[in-house]
DNA sequence: AAAAAAATGCGACTCAGTCGCAAATAAGGA
DNA sequence: TCCTTATTTGCGACTGAGTCGCATTTTTTT
């Protein structure tokens, strides 16, 4: 089980809960809200979240907030950014995007307005 | 009184308790969340969120989410983006970044990282 | 002045997220 | 294996943003 290894790689236990959580992450294809995940969950909340923070805390997974009031969450790999559409609310992974700022640090950039489909049905 | 005017400007009652708060934001030198005006605020908390909307749906303020989960308002002027510290929570107005994205129409873009400061003192 | 329309306050509600605590599970040592 | 200790989990209670229905107040229209 790769996962489980992935896990203990970063010195955190491999129980049932977290496996199943990141095992989710892994098979997304785009990053999924607490909303998203909630039918498929076997584990509480509370755990739930004290397992994504520790996900977090340990470099595993990512997170970002839309501007419809929605946490995302991503497995973490290379640094990009999201676009998030006003109307039809995908969000959607940017790659070819390079933004710096003197001084400042990057970590996470969240781009919000129209989608491509809803830019064109306008 | 320009506040009055603006906001008769887009077809809007201008009752006290939406001059009062647009006020609010015409004087602060950046984006607010509740929390931040919830101590001077006047009126009641349902109020303060269906004259937000009001103004949001008229193009007179502007809203966006940070990455600690709180919901910032400032008055709608050029776009820009903002920039919100993971550290020490500050949010700054970035204008001069240029980001186009084909087929896609931006309306708002929040990044998310190390301010200037924070980054120094790393 | 009376009637109709719009804005407000109040209370109840939802939902994400957090926390303390007790039960369950895992790890370690004898 | 049995006992002890540390870690994880579930549960329930709680907080705080945001929403909604409804009655009251304020404004507009006739
Ligand atoms: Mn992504
Ligand atoms: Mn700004
Ligand atoms: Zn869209
Ligand atoms: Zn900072």
């Amino acid at each position: 089980m790769d996962i489980k290894k992935k896990i203990e790689k970063h010195n955190i236990k491999a129980t049932i809960a977290r496996v199943s959580l990141l095992e989710i992450f892994s098979q997304a294809q785009k990053p999924l809200s607490y909303e998203d995940i909630k039918p498929e969950l076997k584990m509480d909340k509370a755990t739930f979240y004290r397992n994504i923070s520790l996900f977090i805390d340990a470099g595993l997974l990512n997170s970002f907030e839309s501007n419809d009031k929605k946490r995302y969450f991503e497995l973490k790999s290379h640094p990009h950014a999201h676009f998030i559409c006003r109307v039809c609310n995908s969000v959607e992974c940017i790659d070819n995007l390079n933004i710096t700022l003197q001084e400042y640090q990057i970590e996470n950039i969240i781009i919000n307005g129209l989608c491509k489909q809803c830019t064109v049905r306008k």
